[in-house]
RNA sequence: GGGCCCGUAGCUCAGCCAGGACAGAGUGCCGGCCUUCUAAGCCGGUGGUCCCGGGUUCAAAUCCCGGCGGGCCCGCCA
C-alpha cells in the first residue's frame, strides 16, 4: 500500500516536473521524487528540492516556475518560494488533512505497520550471559536490542524464536562452582537474589586465585616489575574488600579454605574437565548452581518484558554429540589441517573473495585458522558454536539466524560462518547474521564481571521504580507496581535503543534515573495525553469531515511527521536501526506538546478544525503505540 | 605491526551510507508560564575550530587521500 508520504511526494514532483518541463527543464518524476527533501526549518516550507541537482542552471529560472505554479500546481501544492538555490514547496492544507485522514482512516491503529508478506522462520539468539552473575547493563543492551530485532521480524509477520545459550562449561562457571563447594552450597541473605549472591563467590573465588597467583609471581620479581604488581595485588584486594562488605561470612570462609590449597588454577580446571565429561559426582551441584543463577537472570528479563522461548545448554550440546559430530565432520573436510599441533579448519584458505562476499565478511579481515579442540581433546567455544548453530537452523527450520553478539566478537562469528561454509552447510552461513553491538561502559568507572564490578540491571530498575514512585507521589498521586514498572523499564529501554548499535554507550546512571524531555517517560507522558483526549472525547475521530486550511504551525509539522511515520517505521524494521525511531518518537513528542499547551482540542468551536485536530491527536496516539510495539516498550494510559 | 569501529555544544547523542540552506536535539546553566484537554509539560536565553591537513564539487560534518586521538580484535579464553 502507499504510505501517505509518498503519495504526496509524487503529487509534488509530478507538479513541478511539468513547471520545470515548461520553463525548459525535462526531468522523469521518479528522480525528481528522490530529489526531495525536509527543509531544516519550517520557514522553508514542506518540502524542498535543490535546483542545482535537478539541473544546472535551473536555479536562475527558479522565478519562472513560481509564477506558473500557480496554475500547473494541482491539488497538492499551495504554493512554491525560491530561496538561494532551493524551491520551497507548501503543500496545500486541504490535501495534506485528506490524505493523512484517508491513511489513518483505511489502516486505523496499524497505521504504519508494513504489509505482511510470506513468513520467515527466524530464530534471535541473544543475551546468553554467562550464568556467573546477575545481567549487569552491556547484558542489558543486548537483551533490549535482541528483543528488538524479534518484534522486528514480529512485525513483518515472521516466526519467530527467541534463544538463550547457557554457557555452563568453561572456566568461569568452575570458578563459580569451586567456590560454591568450596562453601559447601550457602544460602544467599534473604534480602539478596540468588543471581545477586552467587556473582559475588564467582568474583570473590576468582580474585582469590588472581591474588594467589600473583603473590607467587612476585615471589620471583623485583624493581619496577614488583612495584607493578604489587599495585595490581592492592586493586585486588580492593575489589575483595568490596565484596566482603557485602558478604562477610562468605568472604572470610572463602579466603581461609582456598588459603589452605596449593595450587586453586589447577583444581579449578580439574574441576572444569569434570564438568566437560559429566563427572556423575558434581554434575547434580553443578546443575544446581547454575540454575540458580538462571532463576535470577530470568527474573530480571521478565522484569524488563523479555521472554525466552528455549534455554540451550551447552553442556547438553556436548553430551548431545553434536559437537562429536561436527569435529569428525570437519576431519574429513578438505580444510582441515593442523595448527600448532592442535586440529583446526583452514578457513583462511577458504575465504576467497568471491566467499567472503557472498558470506558478508569484509576483504580486509585475516582470517587465521580455526583450532577445533584442545590437545586434551576437549572442544573450543567456536567449535560448539558450529554444533549449536546448526542446531538452532535444524530444530527451528529456520530461514535465518540472528546471533546478537558483542562486536568484539567478529573474528569468530566471521570464523563461525566460514566453518559452516566448509563443512558444506552453505544455506546456513548464508543466513547467519552476527548482529554486533558495541559494549556499555558506565561513566567513571570500569566494569569488570570477574572482579564483581559492574551496575545491573536489577538496581538500575529498582532506582528507576523509586524515582517514577518519587514523581508521582510529589504530585498526589499513587502509582500500582505495573505502572512503575513499566516506567521503569521503558526508560532503561530506551537508553539501551537510542545510541547506535555500532557506537559505544556511555552510560550515566544519575543521568539515566532523571525523567525528562528525550527519555520514553517524555513519550509516555505525550502518549497518555493524548489517549486523555480521545478518551474524553469518547468517539472515533471523524476521519472524513476533515478539511479546510486548519494545517499551520505546529499542526502542519505535526501532521507531516504522522504522514512520515510508515517509511521511518520500514526503514527501522529493514535496518533495523531502533536509533532512527528513538530520534524520531522525541521530535514527535516534542512537537506534539508544544503544540498541545497552546492549541486546545476539545473547545474548538469549528468542527471542520475540531476533527482535523483530533485526526493529529489520534495518528499521534497510534504512531507512538506502533512504534512502542516495534521497540518493546510500554505505553500507559495514565501517568 | 595488521585489521575494524568511533571522533559533531561542558556532558550524552542525531545528521554521514544515497553531498545541498546561517550544523540539530536532549542535558547543564539563567529567566518566564499552572482558575483552560495531565506542569513527568511549555516558552525564551546561553552554548560548536563538525579532530587536523589536503583533494573532488556550483556546494563537504557528509565523498576521496594523508595524519592525530580513543576503543576493540589478531588465545589450545569466552
Amino acid at each position: 500500500m502507499e504510505t501517505p508520504y509518498s503519495e504526496l511526494r509524487r503529487c509534488v514532483a509530478e507538479a513541478v516536473g511539468r513547471v520545470f518541463a515548461l520553463v525548459g527543464v525535462e526531468v522523469d518524476y521518479a528522480s525528481l521524487e528522490n530529489l526531495i527533501q525536509e527543509p531544516p526549518r519550517p520557514e522553508f516550507g514542506d518540502l524542498a528540492i535543490p535546483l542545482p541537482r535537478v539541473s544546472r542552471g535551473l536555479t536562475e529560472k527558479c522565478r519562472e516556475v513560481v509564477s506558473a505554479i500557480g496554475e500547473l500546481g494541482g491539488e497538492c501544492i499551495e504554493k512554491v518560494e525560491c530561496v538561494g538555490s532551493y524551491l520551497n514547496i507548501w503543500l496545500r492544507s486541504s490535501y495534506l488533512a485528506r490524505i493523512l485522514g484517508r491513511a489513518l482512516a483505511t489502516s486505523r491503529g496499524s497505521y504504519g505497520i508494513p504489509e505482511k508478506s510470506t513468513p520467515k522462520r527466524v530464530v534471535v539468539e541473544f543475551v546468553s550471559a554467562n550464568p556467573v552473575h546477575p545481567l549487569h547493563i552491556g547484558s542489558g543492551r543486548n537483551a533490549v536490542l535482541g528483543d528488538f530485532i524479534a518484534r522486528a521480524h514480529e512485525l513483518l509477520g515472521d516466526i519467530v524464536e527467541r534463544r538463550y545459550y547457557v554457557n555452563d562449561l568453561g572456566l568461569q562457571v568452575a570458578y563459580l562452582l569451586y567456590g560454591y563447594i568450596k562453601l559447601s552450597k550457602p544460602r544467599a541473605p534473604p534480602s539478596m537474589k540468588d543471581d545477586h549472591f552467587l556473582g559475588l563467590i564467582y568474583a570473590a573465588t576468582s580474585i582469590l586465585a588472581d591474588i594467589a597467583r600473583l603473590r607467587k609471581k612476585l615471589e620471583h620479581l623485583t624493581g619496577d616489575e614488583a612495584g607493578e604488581a604489587r599495585r595490581e595485588l592492592d586493586t585486588l584486594i580492593g575489589d575483595l574488600l568490596r565484596i566482603r562488605s557485602r558478604v562477610p561470612d562468605v568472604v572470610e570462609a572463602l579466603t581461609k579454605s582456598l588459603s589452605q590449597v596449593e595450587d586453586v588454577d589447577q583444581e579449578v580446571r580439574a574441576l572444569s574437565l569434570a564438568m566437560e565429561s559429566c563427572d556423575p559426582t558434581i554434575v547434580e551441584v553443578h546443575r544446581e548452581v547454575v540454575d540458580r543463577v538462571l532463576i535470577g537472570i530470568r527474573q530480571t528479563l521478565e522484569r524488563l518484558g523479555v521472554v525466552f522461548d528455549r534455554w540451550d545448554y551447552e553442556s547438553e550440546l556436548v553430551r548431545s554429540g553434536l559437537v562429536r559430530e561436527v569435529v569428525e565432520m570437519s576431519r574429513n573436510s578438505e580444510f582441515i589441517t593442523y595448527y600448532k599441533n592442535a586440529p583446526a579448519l583452514d578457513l583462511g584458505r577458504l575465504a576467497n573473495d568471491a566467499v567472503r562476499s557472498e558470506l558478508g565478511i569484509p576483504k580486509s579481515l585475516e582470517i587465521p585458522p580455526l583450532i577445533l579442540a584442545r590437545s586434551d581433546g576437549t572442544t573450543l567455544y567456536t567449535t560448539r558454536d558450529i554444533a549449536y548453530t546448526i542446531k538452532k537452523f535444524r530444530e527451528f527450520n529456520a530461514d535465518k539466524v540472528y546471533n546478537v553478539i558483542a562486536v568484539e566478537q567478529t573474528l569468530p562469528q566471521a570464523q563461525l560462518k566460514l566453518a559452516l561454509y566448509a563443512l558444506g552447510f552453505y544455506k546456513e552461513a548464508r543466513s547467519l547474521v552476527h548482529y554486533a553491538y558495541e559494549i556499555v561502559n558506565v561513566k567513571g568507572f570500569a566494569m569488570s564481571g570477574r572482579r564483581g564490578r559492574y551496575i545491573t540491571v536489577d538496581e538500575i530498575l529498582d532506582t528507576l521504580i523509586a524515582r517514577a514512585r518519587e514523581l508521582a507521589r510529589s504530585r498526589g498521586v499513587e502509582i500500582s507496581d505495573e505502572i512503575a514498572l513499566k516506567i521503569a523499564r521503558s526508560a532503561f529501554k530506551y537508553i539501551m535503543l537510542s545510541v547506535s548499535p555500532k557506537k559505544t554507550l556511555v552510560f550515566d546512571p544519575e543521568q539515566a534515573v532523571e525523567v525528562k524531555s528525550g527519555t520514553a517517560t517524555y513519550v509516555q507522558y505525550t502518549y497518555a495525553r493524548a489517549n486523555s483526549i480521545l478518551s474524553k472525547y469518547g468517539r472515533e475521530p471523524d476521519f472524513n469531515g476533515v478539511g479546510g486550511d486548519g494545517l499551520v504551525g505546529k499542526r502542519r509539522e505535526l501532521a507531516l511527521l504522522i504522514a512520515r511515520f510508515p517509511e521511518i517505521l520500514r526503514k527501522v524494521v529493514l535496518e533495523l536501526t531502533p536509533e532512527d525511531m528513538v530520534s524520531y518518537l522525541n521530535k514527535l513528542s516534542e512537537i506534539f506538546n508544544s503544540w498541545y499547551d497552546t492549541d486546545p482540542v476539545l473547545t474548538e468551536p469549528d468542527e471542520q478544525l475540531r476533527n482535523l485536530k483530533l485526526l493529529l491527536v489520534y495518528g499521534t496516539k497510534v504512531v507512538i503505540e506502533n512504534s512502542f510495539k516495534l521497540l518493546g516498550l510500554d505505553v500507559v494510559e495514565r501517568i
